[in-house]
DNA sequence: CACAAAATACGAACTTAATCGTATCTTGTG
DNA sequence: CACAAGATACGATTAAGTTCGTATTTTGTG
């Protein structure tokens, strides 16, 4: 039996956080905020409580072994990304994969990225 | 020179709003009641609230020639539809429309919907 | 072994979202 | 033409998210 929660959908903070775990692999606070000011003004400690919070919720874990706890995200990114997806066409597109995808592929999708997809439908076939 | 403000990303709860006016077209904040009620218990005023909070924000339009005003979405369901998804691509997916969409094709995805996807590519040619 | 540096913990302030109770306004009709 | 039905307006409450200042704790090293 499986008992575990559903990792709740993260925030928007809580995603750009992610962002650069899953990038940056297991890192401190420190780390995360360094990186995380690359492009955006945020506070050490908004960083810290935030990656608390997460904590509290699951979405990361942390090792507490050393004097910085050292925080990783606690689901894949693509395991996030599904959900995230799954969230987004059950709420705005009744629930069709392909309407999603419809709309998804407009003027701006490069020819690379057409054929990326071509290849994974490809790739599909059963 | 265009002026107009980009459409605010709806909540959730507007976003539900939306799908009701998309669904049944300009509406008065009762028939809108009444046909959100059919899958969720929310109170009459909670819905004349939402609605008021997004016409200030402008994603919906009202006709306040009669008594109860008529209330549509300021925007249609597709437009909205790409700027939620841009949305998620820019913040979940690093920018790559091919990644949400190979992500958003799994196994649950039926074999009509997957054909219907080829047929959209097909039909991008270019 | 004290202390400075650097980390975490805590909590307050502010914002937005969501919900709904109550007050007020409008109008068809008896 | 008063008034009940039914509409909108308003304001309060609660919860969640975001931010950051300050307090406290930990530890390497002089």
């Amino acid at each position: 039996m499986v008992n575990a929660r559903p990792a709740a959908k993260p925030t928007e903070a809580e995603l750009t956080l992610l962002n650069v775990l899953w990038k940056m692999g297991p890192a401190t606070v420190r780390q995360v905020h360094d990186e995380v000011s690359n492009y955006q003004k945020t506070g050490y400690t908004t960083v810290l409580k935030i990656l608390q919070i997460m904590h509290e919720k699951a979405l990361v874990i942390r090792d507490e072994s050393n004097r910085a706890h050292v925080y990783a995200a606690a689901n894949s990114e693509t395991h996030t990304q599904s959900s995230l997806i799954k969230d987004l066409i059950s709420k705005a597109f009744g629930g069709s994969t392909s309407k999603l995808v419809m709309r998804a592929i407009d003027d701006s999708t490069s020819a690379k990225e057409i054929n990326d997809i071509r290849q994974l439908l490809d790739s599909l076939d059963k």
